[in-house]
DNA sequence: GTGGTCTAGACCACT
DNA sequence: GTGGTCTAGACCACT
């Protein structure tokens, strides 16, 4: 699995790592129950810090996307968010204020259902 | 319009300005071109520090949504998210993690839609 | 004794396991003396890992729980908190932050009470 | 207000901290609405890292306990358990196997009670 | 060899 | 002056 970090972007280097790891499970490159590699092997592979990766790891934990196993590594969670999971309601929470700007930015049920479209597309073709 | 704050909320205050600002405009109770109130007295009236509903303000401008015109005032825009406009743009990048994370968590593009469509109706049919 | 895992739980299989065998002993599946399964034929009729399995027996030993014999076996121990055992000492240090979280986050000593009540009462009727 | 931390302790830095400011706010020597103080000057205080402190300030905001406002500052939160909350949920999580414990190791309902009882006195009456 | 914790020191954006 | 982020390097307990 390639991972692509650009210490010039606008987002930080664990948010873009997140961003990029949560592409390879929903790619399959990482599949359900593999482990990750460890915090400071992929730290030493990317040419950053221990600790920005282990900043990484523990929010993708957070979000119950993987799980740390202190001492012996992260795993990737079987994945399903089910309704009355934290991890759906925080979902959910991040969602409405998106939407809500868009609404008040003039876009139209319409709109939006096919941005959204639009924008699942990319990740799930890729 | 009737602006409710709650102090104990998990979001800051500036936040839930921000929001109920966004909804009064949704409701049309903010129509286009309307002033809005001073940062005074908006401050005054909700019992809050000056510089919060400031900074709501600036916030509000910064997503395209309100114009600030210093010494003046700060008036509503005319709404319509043109597919170029930088706003549409950071609308896309704000979507766009969230809707990565809802698929990571094992959501499909079904159910990613009908949720968005029940979030978008509560705001329209509020 | 019925045991049931959840892979895609918040909790770590060893974990679940520890608190499974703990609810056995509690309804009486498991009572004192009795030895329990060895290792390796737990780990296999539940599909996991030997090493998961010889965690939470571990586990479940410093607790005061069981007592493993090398060589031998595990054997569930004759319960009894001592107010002085160091098993009633770590039980009481686990319990304080928790109690501390509760009230810091405001709620008073019935509420604290109701809420353990209940809780208790969840186990000792099952 | 007067922290005292030990650093031969069983717990990290950031753990005493966090109990410290907890039973900080239940005394009422950080009362709801306060700042704390900025994560440089408490470092500075006690005379460890500012990494360490501002641990403590996150996980203590994940619990609902304080406000981080980003560039300005930390918050003591309104407190008030609500039953729907996620940190009220967290909270059972986190009774549940405590308790589960204790009744394993021989404690009966009365017993329980009287510790919790007994435990939460302390942080009320000191 | 792993993650957990801690330190010291740095630059950044924004109030 | 604040928290956010990142780095480099250290010791620890436990697998």
């Amino acid at each position: 699995m390639y991972i692509k970090l650009d210490p010039q972007s606008d987002f930080p280097i664990y948010s873009q790592l997140i961003h990029q790891l949560m592409e390879g499970i929903l790619k399959g490159d990482l599949k359900e129950g593999d482990m990750l590699p460890s915090v400071r092997s992929l730290a030493a592979d990317l040419g950053i810090n221990m600790h920005t990766v282990n900043k990484s790891y523990h929010e993708l934990e957070k979000r119950g996307i993987i799980q740390i196993v202190p001492k012996s590594g992260a795993v990737v969670r079987l994945q399903q968010a089910e309704k009355e999971s934290e991890h759906y309601t925080r979902l959910v929470r991040e969602l409405k204020p998106v939407l809500l700007e868009a609404m008040t930015l003039g876009m139209g049920k319409a709109e939006i259902n096919s941005l959204v479209e639009l924008l699942v597309k990319e990740y799930k073709e890729e």
